[in-house]
DNA sequence: CTTAAGGTATACCGATTTGTCTACATCAAG
DNA sequence: CTTGATGTAGACAAATCGGTATACCTTAAG
């Protein structure tokens, strides 16, 4: 029932299928079924509701999967849980996430270009945060300490590919792909 | 002189740098010095200069790319030669390709997320026919023909995700760890 | 009871969007 | 010499953009 929560999450759904500067603020409206002097006096503008928009799919999505990597033991098995996680979101087995359509911040990277503009930060500290989570695994497994920062990336790095792979050349086996790839990489890295 | 050319290449660097939804005509006409009725002279809208943009980048990167490889053997060499294409890429050490902004086929998938989009597909393709160079190098390790496709995807998941950390997360070195990456894999592969 | 916050509906503003139009210039080919 | 392709400059149209303004309604708190 608050409005602010509605404009917010029916901005995300169209920004996310449709991508950010290809959605109007009256389309957000007619379709949220909302004022829009409601819209301006809960955001000072579309570039606030935006920013909004970031932070609110941020919240979720982290949530969401630092939630799926709890119930599993850090380590291997949260790597493995990382890797089917990001398995059901492309395979729409994940009701919060709503249909994928690649990831929603590499999406917005790609429409603001300027590294300095605070979206394209929000992107970068959404995926840092997604990093530590993933750090976090590595650290598990017991490898030095010089290693885990370039481990992490190279995980990450797996990761953020089968993304990719699955939303552009539809590659719905990405994710089993990165998985398989990081246990032959870890075992080179480990030993 | 060729001003559809002009306007093709002035179009792409704008796209390129802002995104393609953020760029009106007026902007590239008033950037490239052409008047409005000549854009019209030689496309029918904004929609089929976009194409021609893709298409014109699809033909310069892949050109870049292929003559890269022709220059060594194919197999080990050109898998190195591919990160180092991709790396030299990421540190703006190519001057055909302009300054680095991501993939543009992968920024313009996150604008167009329309799978039967014309030009989703254009980008679709421009991955298949990269792939096929790809496959060109897997194949010339005598791998079995089974192995071939899955090896191919592994690899170009491995490119993907190293352009999306470069991007998105700044990773300069992303290139390297791929590299790194695709030699650990294809030992456990043809083993 | 009153008041302020949050809401709807809609008209409106100026700027910008894609695209059309007129009028005119250049130039190579038949 | 004429004609058609290619070009410039810029006015113009219709729609849409983000954002403001007016007028009125509802509801919870002091």
């Amino acid at each position: 029932m608050d409005k602010r929560q509605q404009l917010i999450h029916t901005a995300f759904n169209l920004f996310y299928q449709n991508g950010i500067h290809a959605v109007g603020i009256n389309q957000i409206l007619q379709t949220a079924g909302i004022a829009k002097k409601t819209l301006y006096h809960h955001f000072a503008s579309k570039e606030e509701l935006i920013q909004a928009v970031v932070e609110y799919r941020d919240e979720d999505f982290y949530n969401w999967l630092a939630s799926r990597l709890e119930q599993v033991k850090p380590g291997y098995d949260g790597l493995n849980e990382l890797f089917d996680a990001v398995d059901d979101w492309m395979h729409n087995r994940v009701d919060v996430l709503t249909d994928f359509h690649g990831c929603f911040f590499i999406n917005t990277c790609a429409e603001y270009n300027d590294p300095n503009h605070p979206v394209y930060l929000q992107c970068q500290q959404h995926k840092t945060r997604v990093n530590n989570l993933i750090e976090r695994q590595i650290r598990a497994l017991g490898i030095s300490e010089s290693a885990i920062q370039y481990v992490t990336e190279s995980i990450s790095l797996l990761k953020e590919g089968a993304i990719v792979m699955a939303h552009v050349q539809g590659d719905l086996n990405a994710a089993q792909k990165a998985k398989a790839m990081t246990w032959i990489v870890l075992a080179a890295y480990i030993s």
